[in-house]
DNA sequence: CGGACAATTGAACCTTCTCAACCAGAGTGG
DNA sequence: CCACTCTGGTTGAGAAGGTTCAATTGTCCG
């Protein structure tokens, strides 16, 4: 659990996140503070990128759910990676002029522009860690969608959802909420909607997962943990 | 096709390709080259990187093939991406200090010490660029793992194989060698060694693919990549 | 109350896996 | 020069996990 410094008090998720990541020097922190003032909506299903589409910027997502997504020519559709809270959109170094993939808003969204770490050295580090984990997020999809059983997917996206989504401290005792349909989902895990409902129900026959309203508990979070064998991807360091 | 200036007469295919994600000056290729000089052998199975051990520092893999691995603790195994001549290992902003997945050379491979970028802003950006490429390839491995047939994966695969590999300059009129078993295959493609002799028979049936002592041909590799629908992650730039 | 969207369930089907056996080639040692 | 062994490729038959199609229910919202 991390000391509260007097810039603390009223973090916002993404703020948080990101302070995680890295300590910041209390001028980025202001930084983020004030790039959040410029926050933009964006309804759900709007796209906060386009595949082939200039991108405008880094970006950082400060709420709401967001997901890379590629679609087939004949409709099948695979979400890449979600976006949330705290998350960074179209920063890979500065490299690409052109989004490799769509991004799309899964609910309501708010986003603004990504504070330049130019003059922020911490900031700096905490975009490249944030990089990092990112990229550990897509190896641990390549693993769940190439060798997980349905079971063993859902389980280990639950609980990478709630290993992100506790460093942007948006997990209470009672879970977190969790805005997506059974339909999406199954676009995440390679799976159909009908599979998804299937698979939810036997976890919670197992009573490993409650999934109700648009809001996750897990009993033993822990526990499931070992029993799927699962390693966090990353774990913000004890200060 | 690239104009020859007079420092492209011997690259090697890592130099190759790095010259063709960014133009690179001079004193870069140079320092490239003399980064070659200090490369080291490493025999097939040998680690280049283990996982949660300490990074030795950004490498690149001068000749032979390597892929990033996970095994679950039942064993059963999933190679997550290709590492191929070329390809920059262990480089990740700077933010890991510890390696998140294990490197594993596939065949003999040699590996040297990716030369700094610091002094060369062309260097930087090829390793940018190199950067988000493989990003893009991780993202198309999700896609293939997540919503594709078996022969559409091993489709898909194989002209993303050719895609990288000409890039080094390693595809010649009749294929490119690919030192991979069966078995290894279906590492890389979330099937069992089985599945993919069989898969591969199809695919040879139908006249897509030859895969014959270690070389694969291909009769119309574009004609294949319509048929699947598959658009290539990276082209290089006409220059 | 009607309409739309999401969740739920059943039954048949199909892709891929599992298990098992057999074959081919390369290297090794007698 | 030939058994021996090891690794990788090939094939068959049955089983399992997941999909497809289709129908039903629940729920939110105007």
């Amino acid at each position: 659990v991390r000391a509260l410094g007097h810039a603390t008090r009223a973090l916002s998720p993404a703020s948080l996140r990101l302070s995680r990541l890295a300590a910041l020097s209390d001028p980025a922190l202001e930084a983020l503070r004030a790039a959040e003032a410029e926050a933009t909506f964006l309804r759900a299903r709007r796209e906060l990128l386009t595949h082939g589409m200039a991108i405008t910027g880094p970006r950082i997502l400060l709420s709401g759910w967001a997901a890379g997504v590629t679609v087939l020519p004949d409709g099948r559709r695979q979400f890449l990676n979600m976006v949330l809270p705290g998350d960074l959109v179209g920063y890979h170094g500065h490299a690409d002029p052109v989004a490799p993939v769509s991004v799309v808003a899964l609910t309501e969204v708010t986003i603004a522009p990504a504070p330049p770490s130019d003059d922020h050295p911490t900031l700096r580090e905490a975009y490249e860690i944030s990089h990092a984990v990112d990229r550990a997020y897509l190896l641990a999809q390549i693993l769940r969608l190439g060798r997980m059983t349905a079971q063993e997917r859902l389980a280990d996206f639950v609980l990478e959802l709630r290993e992100r989504l506790e460093l942007a401290g948006l997990v209470t005792a009672d879970g977190f909420d969790a805005p997506l349909t059974q339909e999406s989902l199954g676009d995440v895990l390679g799976l159909t909607p009908v599979h998804i409902n299937r698979t939810l129900r036997s976890l919670r026959f197992d009573g490993d997962l409650i999934w109700k309203g648009g809001r996750i508990t897990m009993p033993d979070p822990a526990g499931l943990a070992t029993k799927i064998g699962r390693v966090p991807a990353f774990t913000a360091p004890d200060r």
